[in-house]
RNA sequence: GCGAGAGUGGCGGAACGGCAGACGCGCGGGACUUAGGAUCCCGUGGGGAAACCCGUGCAGGUUCGAGUCCUGCCUCUCGCACCA
């Protein structure tokens, strides 16, 4: 029933591949002549097959790295495997393949994805994270930063599925609820490893000015993540006593409206306050409560703020006054010093808080439009001047804030601090399919680093999987038992894997030299490669791996490994790829797929599923657009489309269906379009090939003059479009309408010269459609007669003066209205167009006499006479 | 709430302050066909017989001229969010 194919792309596409592998046409050339271009994609998680989707990343930075070797540069493209990870785990644990053979069966499926569409890499430096060859460096890197003092252990709390009797990344909690199961994950305190990254806050931030070359919502996203914010730390002294409580504020110039003090059920200082403490039963009961709550109870906006009165009282300082001390749900641990000062006055919370106790509210700021009679219906966060104040009264709060502040580290109650939201980088994953922790617990040294030399500790082949909440490590004696480094006596090895956000942090380096055993990288190649010359990937990674790429960047400059300290100059970041998804609300995501859309398209929108026990008739389907996910049922595997339109189709639509940096809408039926241009393009070239090289375009005259012009000024957009913003569905709108114009003037073709034309103008398309759709170009390049592979001719340069046209069509607009057009040549003189609009008949009628207050010529472009 | 971005035909989207809607899908008509859910050609923002008028989320402003710049709103998307 397969109709006949347009063109024969099936064959054209295997003969393009045989011959770029023949030519090992990606082969990288790390020195000689040349500019060095290091092109990244992001490496894929082997999830086991990609998705249309995926193939945005992937087919973009394709056509860049093609370009480039065009431009003869040469150019490092290479591609691996973020391999290790929980989904392969998981289908392990459900009675599926051992996680490496899954992996390494998935890696070989997505290879000959990435091959069959036309994306080209460097397989001589495939890496693949799951390798002991890799892992080895990546436990390397662990004992880098613990030297450094960057690596450290203590108690924290884990999400915990009691359902699924396992730990859970924060990235598998859904709204609290375990992404497997869906029963609320509980917080649990274990024994955790942690990166410092809080050491490095300030220069990640301070640096991001440096990368001018990222989108501009990638680095707010970082400083939004790293989330400085500068105030003061204020020592509230319990009273009477000697113990204090240190309070982070960034509105010390409210300090005089404090009314109370909250702290954080998990505060250091809450045990000391019990003791003695009639109240301290109900305050440990609280405390408990209050930590048990999960994460997203706890710290969603529009929960309850609820709280305890210690009974303790505690000066303000400055004012010396006392207020009580509450134990509150609303404070986190984490951020700050876990306590903060109350003024209801001026802060929304604390508003809503006193109202809900009967605590006072006392205005210390007032506002421009004075303070209401009946008191604040809500807090005054504004600006405003200092009342109620002691000496700070009459001052602009904002000059309070720094008086204030003065006052408080001259009396030595307190002192300005800087605070980060950014935490810690927790990298403890009680899980099987990581790289192993390289430390040993020794019963006399403690805690001792495995030596470099020893390094990798391999993963043991056989373990059980079954959930119970430790690392399926901790089960293989052989593993665990070992001997310690330093005194050779009984140890026990870590049995935690690290976060695979390690892996990846560092990849970009092994692929200068992914085979060397002696070293993780060779410091000399990576001085001359790197920066990246441009990253491409994912918004999705716009936080996370990007910071912690930068961070691992910084610590092996800073450790005297490397000579940079930002691993990625350019970071291009494209738009997800989204596509209708059909959901019922009784059998959940439909799987999407030609019939199901044909359903709704003709106007059915009711659920096609046979059985309905909630529903007396089939319901509405909810139809929603979302990022291409198996969950949601919308992916689109790119394999149907290829055997119908060739992966060269699929490629161009791929970058034409809209500005790669936004969001687009995947349309399977829209792949046509490019599929027909390719079609029309293939016939046209041919029919074009018996036209022998040889004569003179410059000779050409009229319409091939004007061919001539056009493929010029096609090759000014195309080219402009890789050195700039990648637009490449624009670039690929230029090359239908150059195609189109050949295809017009072919038929014309006589005279030597015009042929000449006609044969630099198809030779440039096919050069410039290259990149884009490279196997028919590289059939059409050598059916014109042309040796070698395309991709081995520098890219053309176009002829400034030929890259516009003989003659421009201007508008005549008589006050801003178009009333005519006019044909001039394009270099006509200002006062030639003037006379020659005037002297136009259409012009001559709307201006019908009437003086002309003024002319507005832009040449090349209009005319305009304005009337009065 | 804070930050970033976006609102243009039936749809995806084009437009250095200068002819709004390039290019593609879809749709309409025609051709070729036993047939067309293939292909090719023509047409396709709205109104109007036409001249012409109206059209880029809304309201103003700057300008000879605004989708584009400025001010104030509205809507949507994404990120962060009891962050003290």
């Amino acid at each position: 029933m397969a109709a006949r194919p347009l063109y024969p792309f099936a064959e054209i596409e295997t003969r393009a591949r045989a011959l770029w592998e023949r030519e090992d046409l990606f082969r990288a050339r790390l020195e000689g002549p040349g500019r060095k271009f290091y092109a990244l994609m992001m490496f894929p998680y082997p999830s086991g097959h990609l998705h249309v989707g995926h193939g945005r990343n992937y087919i973009l930075g394709d056509a860049l790295v093609r370009y480039r070797l065009m431009r003869g540069d040469r150019v490092l493209s290479p591609m691996g495997w973020d391999a290790f990870g929980l989904p392969a785990e998981n289908a392990a644990i459900q009675g599926g393949k051992h996680p490496r053979l899954s992996t390494l069966a998935n890696i070989a499926r997505m290879k000959e994805q990435l091959q069959r569409w036309g994306c080209g890499y460097d397989w001589s430096r495939e890496i693949a994270s799951c390798h002991p060859g890799y892992y080895r460096w990546t436990q390397w890197m662990f004992l880098q930063l613990y030297r450094a003092g960057l690596a450290y252990r203590k108690r924290a709390p884990v999400n915990w599925c009691p359902s699924c009797a396992t730990v859970l990344a924060n990235e598998q909690v859904l709204d609290g609820a375990c992404e497997r199961c869906g029963t609320m994950v509980e917080p649990r305190d274990l024994e955790q490893w942690f990166f410092r990254i809080t050491a490095y806050a300030q220069r990640l931030l301070d640096d991001l000015r440096l990368l001018d070359r990222w989108p501009e919502r990638v680095l707010a996203m970082q400083r939004n993540w790293i989330g400085r914010s500068e105030g003061v730390e204020l020592d509230f002294r319990i009273s009477p006593g000697e113990e204090v409580v240190r309070c982070f504020t960034t509105r010390p110039d409210t300090v005089f409206g404090v009314t109370f003090v909250a702290m954080a059920p998990e505060h250091p200082i809450l045990e000391r306050v019990c003791a003695g403490n009639p109240r301290a039963g109900a305050i440990r009961a609280f405390a408990g409560k209050a930590r048990r709550q999960n994460f997203v109870e706890r710290t969603s906006a529009d929960s309850p703020k609820e709280g305890i009165d210690t009974g303790v009282k505690v000066r303000v300082p400055l004012s010396g006054e006392l207020v009580p001390l509450w134990v509150v749900n609303y404070v986190l641990p984490e951020y700050g010093t876990g306590a903060v000062m109350g003024v209801p006055a001026h802060d929304e919370r604390d508003f809503a808080f006193a109202k809900a106790h009967a605590l006072p509210v006392r205005v210390v700021i007032e506002p421009p439009d004075g303070i209401p009679p009946g008191g604040l219906a809500q807090a005054h966060v504004g600006e405003g001047r200092q009342v109620n104040s002691g000496p700070f009264d009459g001052l602009p709060n904002s000059e309070g804030w720094e008086r204030i502040a003065d006052a408080v580290e001259k009396e030595g109650v307190g002192r300005r601090r800087v605070t980060f939201r950014l935490r810690d980088w927790l990298i403890s994953r009680q899980r099987y399919w990581g790289a192993p922790i390289p430390i040993v617990t020794c019963a006399a040294c403690g805690i001792v680093p495995v030596p470099e030399e020893s390094l990798p500790i391999l993963l043991p082949p056989d373990v059980e999987f079954r959930p119970t909440g430790e690392s399926p490590l901790a089960r293989s004696p052989e593993f665990v038992e070992t001997s310690c480094p330093k005194c050779g006596g009984k140890a026990r090895r870590e049995t935690d894997t690290m976060d695979t956000f390690v892996d990846s942090s560092w990849y970009f380096l092994r692929y200068l030299s992914p085979r060397d055993t002696a070293r993780p990288f060779d410091r000399a190649l990576l001085d001359a490669w790197l920066p990246v010359d441009q990253y491409i990937g994912g918004v999705e990674h716009a936080i996370l791996h990007l910071l912690y790429a930068r961070f691992f960047t910084k610590v092996l400059h800073d450790l005297g490994h490397v000579g940079f300290d930002e691993p990625f100059g350019a970071l291009f970041t494209q738009g997800l790829i989204t596509k209708v998804a059909y959901q019922c609300p009784e059998h959940g995501w439909l799987p999407a797929g030609p019939s199901l859309e044909a359903r709704v398209a003709g106007g059915t929108r009711t659920c096609p599923e046979p059985r309905h026990e909630r529903f007396e008739a089939p319901p509405e389907l909810r139809v929603s657009l979302h990022k291409m996910s198996k969950s949601k049922g919308n992916t689109v595997p790119p394999e149907p489309l290829i055997e119908r339109f060739g992966a060269d189709a699929v490629r161009l639509y791929t970058l034409f269906v809209g500005p790669p940096e936004k969001e687009a809408e995947w349309d399977d039926a829209s792949v046509v379009g490019q599929y027909r241009f390719l079609a029309r393009f293939h016939d046209l070239v041919r029919s074009l090939a018996p036209v022998p090289a040889g004569g003179d375009p410059k000779g050409a005259k009229g319409a091939f003059d004007d061919l001539r012009r056009a493929a010029h000024s096609a090759l000014r957009s195309v080219s402009e479009a890789f050195e700039g913003d990648f637009h490449f569905n624009t670039a690929i709108a230029t090359l239908h309408t150059l195609a189109d114009r050949i295809g017009k003037a072919a038929p014309a073709a006589e005279a030597p010269a015009d042929r000449a034309a006609l044969r630099e103008a198809a030779l440039l398309a096919v050069r410039m459609l290259a990149p884009f759709a490279p196997h028919l170009a590289e059939e059409l390049w050598s059916s014109m007669g042309e040796k070698g592979s395309v991709f081995r001719r520098a890219w053309p340069a176009y002829d400034p003066a030929l890259a516009k046209s003989r003659e421009v069509e201007i508008a005549l607009q008589v006050n801003g209205k178009v009333r005519s057009r006019l044909v001039v040549p394009s270099d006509a003189a200002e006062e030639e167009i003037r006379s020659r609009a005037l002297a136009d008949e259409r012009v001559r009628e709307w201006t019908a006499g009437r003086p002309i207050a003024k002319t507005v010529v832009v040449p090349g472009r209009l005319v305009n006479f304005v009337l009065r």
